[in-house]
This record gives C-alpha cells, structure tokens and sequence, in this order.
DNA sequence: AGGATAGCCTGCGGGC
DNA sequence: TGCCCGCAGGCTATCC
C-alpha cells in the first residue's frame, strides 16, 4: 500500500543511486507494463523503445508528485513509475539483480563512480506501471496537472483551498463523505487509505461527515492533519505492512504507531473505546468517541 | 457531471 | 495438509 510517504522514502533512498548515473540498458519483461505517452498525449501500449526506457540518457532528476515518481534524463525523457498497491524498486550494486517472481522492467546503470548498479521494478499485483513521456512538460500538461497539490510539498494553504472547495462555504461543496474526498487525488496528490484514516482522527473528524457539512475550522484542522501525519510518516520510513521496502530493501516503521488503520475492534489509543470499523467503499477505522 | 461501482491482479489467512 | 473463498487497495472505465 504504498502511499505518499512510502514513494518519497523511495525517491530518498534511490537519489544516491540514480543521479548522474547513465543508463546503459532498459529491458522490459512484460510488454503491457510500459504505456508510451506521445508528444500530443496520445497513449500506446505495447512495444517499448530503448528511447523510451531512458536508455543511454544520463538521470538528472528524481521528482514526485502524489505517489508517481518521475526519472528525468538530462536530454529531457522522463519514465514515471507507479507502485500501485504492491509494487518495489530495488536498487543492487552490480549487474546482476537477485532474482524474484513479477518483475517487469529492469535497468542496469553506470553510476557517478563508474560502479555498476542493477534497478529492478516488481510488482505482484500488477496495478502500478511504468508511463514513459517525451518531456517533463507533457507529463505536466497530461497527468500531473489533473492531480490536486501534494501532500507533503505543496504549501498548507493549497491543501486547506482544495479542501475548503468541497465544503460548506466552498465552491462547490460536495455530497461526499469527506474519507472518499481524501482519497481522491484530484483534491489531494498522495493520500491513500491508511493516510486518510490516520489524518482523519488526528482530525478528530468521522470518517462519513459529508465534505458540505464541514466547516472552515475542520477543513484547517484537517490540511494540518494530512500534513502531519505525511510528515511523520516519511520520517519514520513510510509503513511497511506487507510488501513496501525501500531501494535498498529497508521496510518503515510508521505501521508501530497508527492510531487506527489496521486497529479495527481494537482499543484507541487516545480514549480506550473500541475502535469501529465502516465501508466507505474501503475499508475504514475510526474512534466514534474522539472523531465527531 | 458528480458520485457510486466494477474490475484489474496476486498473495495470504481463515475455515473446513 | 490442502483447497476454496474472501479480502487487501490505487486507479480507470463505466454506469446511473
């Protein structure tokens, strides 16, 4: 379930590694893992060009917003990655990676120190992908622009303005429940489930409040929450439930501390009642004493 | 058009 | 022990 936190722990740990490294070789393993983006954002799968796996460029930039992260290549090609909902990178040192089950794309390196280093891209489950475009300027107009500010990065008061458009007072305040709100990134780039119910009982908001019913106290009690526990979140490694690891095959340590997520029928940790469980389409965890 | 829903995909844990 | 079922969820397509 890598979320905001745990791409950015990615993006930390694989930096040293990737920049300024020249990519010698890029192969993909399964064809319909790589979508092509063209110049006017047109889409095609299937196959892939070297060009398009950043093959002889030089990675210049590592950026990332929401969960996709994005390798630039100093002659300006990107390759965006999504972990989806179990997807790795690892980075090796060496040509030669260890093997495993489900990967799908793998680029072996020349690093800064002449090294070689081996960058392989799993995902069992299949719902992340690898999204190649000509420019950084296409991704921008294509797809980062349909995203709402980031999480962790944007300033507070573009979480808080995203948030405030959907309820009372807002723009267009919506019939939504404000736990489907965080999750859609087209309001806030990064939150997933587990972020959302943790940021929502920082709040001290339930989860199925209607985003309409919300006043302008909750929304900034609310940006301040998401902001907080993405924050912490990335300090403590990102949470490692099952599958995230970062490059170099590290797991996090901020599953220790959720208050709810995972927790159903367990005790709060703030008031001692029995946490509850709901289905807002996914699954959802709350304190029906601490939140209101 | 906003909002709800289905479906993609594999691994794993529970029940029998 | 082994099999079947349900569940996990980010994101897109599709329907209402």
């Amino acid at each position: 379930m890598p979320e905001l936190p745990e791409v950015e722990r990615l993006r930390l740990t694989l930096l040293p590694h990737l920049l300024g490294a020249t990519v010698l070789s890029g192969t993909l393993k399964r064809r319909d893992y790589c979508t092509v983006v063209g110049e006017d954002g047109a889409v095609q799968k299937g196959p892939v060009s070297e060009e398009a796996l950043l093959v002889g460029g030089a990675i210049n930039a590592l950026s990332r917003k929401g969960k996709q992260l994005a390798m630039t290549t100093a002659d300006g090609r990107v390759a965006v990655i999504h972990l989806g909902m179990s997807g790795q990178v690892l980075f090796s040192v060496g040509t030669r990676a260890p093997r495993a089950n489900h990967q799908h794309v793998e680029w072996l390196l020349r690093r800064g120190d002449e090294t070689e280093g081996t960058m392989v891209f799993r995902d069992p489950r299949r719902f992340g992908g690898l999204w190649s475009y000509p420019s950084m300027e296409v991704l921008e107009r294509t797809a980062w622009s349909k995203l709402g500010p980031d999480g962790l990065t944007s300033p507070l008061s573009q979480l808080e303005g995203s948030l405030r458009r959907v309820a009372q007072g807002g723009e267009r305040p919506s019939a939504r429940s404000i736990k489907m709100a965080l999750l859609d990134q087209a309001l806030i780039a990064g939150v997933g489930n587990i972020y959302a119910d943790e940021s929502l009982f920082l709040a001290g908001i339930r989860p199925d409040r209607l985003c309409r019913e919300l006043t302008l106290e909750d929304v900034a009690r609310l940006a301040r929450a998401v902001r907080q526990v993405l924050g912490d979140a990335v300090t403590k490694g990102g949470s490692t439930l099952k599958d995230y690891r970062d490059a170099n095959g590290a797991g996090g340590t901020a599953q220790q501390t959720h208050m709810v997520y995972g927790r159903g029928a367990e005790a709060c940790r703030m008031c001692g009642s029995r946490l509850k469980w709901s289905f807002q389409q996914r699954t959802t965890v709350f304190c029906g004493v601490c939140q209101r």
